[in-house]
DNA sequence: TTAAAGCTACGTTTTGTATGTAGATTTTTA
DNA sequence: TAAAAATCTACATACAAAACGTAGCTTTAA
């Protein structure tokens, strides 16, 4: 994983994982706790998030950090 | 993972891996480009560290991201 | 025509860098 | 062996840069 595409892997990440589950951005806002343009803005990879907020998604997903972080696998 | 043990675990797992290579914090620091100061923060779980820079310490031990993340594995 | 997502902005909080001190341990040398 | 020197880590403080968290407005797409 190149350095420079982690955060867009992450984004495209976390917008496959809402999408899955029928979740809007403001659906999922509600759901992580996070602000609604938060997500937006982590999906569009312009935050470079921090390991709590990372672990706040993967419990939010019900996903271990293991499955959240493993971009090349869909 | 608890999320209260997160940054706990992360600053064990990068300890050990530093510890397991025989270097010093302030050979660590060099070897990824971080300030001295900040491994022993980032080891006492007293920093939260980014994805970015989760990235840096991966590249710089040679581990994959899931490789550094997998708290329970030694 | 209205949800959903994008975009911009902004105050607050935290990160990450820098410098220094102190204590403990290890290494060197008399 | 013991004293001196070097090394290592924890910890305090300070500060610029960046992340967090939020709000409001605009654009897109069904």
């Amino acid at each position: 994983m190149d350095k420079d595409n982690l955060l867009i892997a992450f984004g495209i990440k976390i917008k496959q994982e809402r999408i899955k589950r029928n979740l809007s951005q403001e659906d999922f806002a509600e759901l992580t706790g996070f602000h609604r343009t938060y997500i937006g803005m982590v999906e569009r990879a312009e935050r470079n998030i921090t390991l709590l907020n990372i672990g706040k998604f993967a419990i939010s997903l019900n996903l271990s950090l293991n499955e959240l972080l493993d971009f090349d696998a869909s």
